[in-house]
DNA sequence: TTGGTCGGTTCATTATTCGAACCATTGGTT
DNA sequence: AACCAATGGTTCGAATAATGAACCGACCAA
């Protein structure tokens, strides 16, 4: 492993729930040496990567990565395109909408927004990392994927992230032709209990999924009516999230229900 | 220069004009040797920090920056409460509004926003890189700032961005003393021709300036008027932004138009 | 064909990184 | 007060990883 790769990897252990890191922490946490360790994090605050915070000198990340998500959205707006379609669907169908991306063996989700409409709503937080065979968003993409990159995802061990997570390949991968033909997925209480979730893979300029776009409702409000809705809103929001990222549907993904 | 530092700096040369760079391009840029530049990016890609784009296979900012500025912004939401901000301000001012971050011996832009009530407005970009001579939002980070750090940002070359700028040392530390005292710097076609431009500092957890909030109109639309307004307008939304980040305001900031 | 790009690769040399051990502080326990 | 176990930070010889000149093959234009 690089130099580069270690000083890099340091910054994958800040999350949602761990937004700031001591030193030692960061060491053990790591496996690198703790002088290693303090070495690389002085190369990242010198660059505005981390800063040091609080009485206790814990790192957070630093400013500098503001900047050059600005300049990501200016190459590709991926984020301010998803902001307007997330809007829209969640208006649409009165419910939580995300955006995720397929970043290695997991899915980042970038942005998300909620519906006003009701007082229970699926709760989401951006940044939160999910696997593949668990989630909906996962399935779209992986459905659409290579097929040796799903055979990859599916031949690590599947933890069961509730009792109806689907962990057995084979059931999975049977899955995955159902939603190749439909062109949506659908995953209820896999990830989360209580929570059905719809998602459409993104495509992007070669025709590969980049990631999908999901509307998350409450399993207790969910009705043939509702579900209807969902798929036909769902589907167009992520023709034209597509679209408007300047990507490309392959021509055998599905435009419309399947029969 | 350690390996880290080589390899991140090769992400300053991206910006807004310049959002793909061939490899042989950033070779040349950089001055480092191709097979080193080429290794570094390779790192940066498994990273996911950069991606190859296009027939030419040029590099461009990856999707993981998007994933650590949402995790920044979880641990400091400078850039969600400052977009609310923004929009407030240039609803009350109907002029375009911008926050920028200082960073080493610039300032970055970070977020704006645009007013609809007229046709003309001062256009923005994020991400900017902009000088603290000769911008108010600059101006008004070093007249809070250490003064060790005003020394040594006005001991350096002051480039002239038009014939307005203000290049002279003395000159400028005497309108620093002014803006202490008053709390906002201004200027007026200092950075672009035609802009006239107001700036309050915004100041993080220790009492120093982080960067600073500014309303940006056309010169031709200024009046005393509208002038007024906008400084009694840009002083509460700058306390309202350091406070909501979680900011200390320092004892001798003024907090009213002087007399 | 020639000569100029381009992105990417090789490998002996060498400069950089590594890590065990060590400081200086702090805060809690006995 | 003495002690212990943390913390963030530092040192320096040994080991490793970075370096860069030269080289590919592909492409393009003359």
């Amino acid at each position: 492993m690089g130099t580069v790769t270690k000083a890099l990897s340091l910054l994958a252990f800040f999350n949602q729930s761990r937004t700031e890191i001591g030193l030692s922490d960061l060491t053990r946490l790591s496996g690198l040496n703790k002088a290693t360790a303090y070495r690389l994090l002085s190369e990242l605050q010198a660059a505005g990567f981390v800063e040091q915070a609080g009485p206790e000198r814990a790192y957070r990340l630093g400013p500098e990565v503001l900047r050059l998500a600005a300049l990501r959205e200016a190459a590709v707006p991926i984020l301010s395109v998803s902001r307007g379609v997330l809007d829209r669907l969640s208006a649409a169908t009165g419910e939580t909408t995300h955006v995720s991306l397929a970043k290695d063996d997991v899915l980042n989700t970038i942005a998300h927004a909620y519906s006003p409409r009701h007082a229970t709503r699926v709760m989401m937080e951006d940044a939160e990392v999910v696997s593949f065979h668990g989630t909906a968003s996962g399935l779209a993409v992986l459905a659409f994927a290579d097929p040796a990159f799903a055979d990859r995802v599916l031949a690590r061990p599947l933890p069961a992230h509730t009792a109806d997570t689907l962990t057995d390949p084979a059931a999975i991968r049977d899955l995955l032709a159902a939603i190749r033909r439909d062109g949506i997925a659908e995953s209820i209480g896999g990830f989360e209990e209580d929570v059905h979730s719809h998602a459409a893979p993104i495509f992007g300029p070669h025709g590969r999924p980049l990631g999908a776009l999901a509307v998350a409702a409450p399993v207790t409000r969910m009705t043939t009516d509702l579900r209807t809705l969902i798929r036909s809103e769902l589907r167009l929001a992520a023709l034209e999230l597509t679209r408007d990222i300047g990507g490309l549907c392959p021509p055998h993904y599905p435009r419309k229900e399947a029969a």
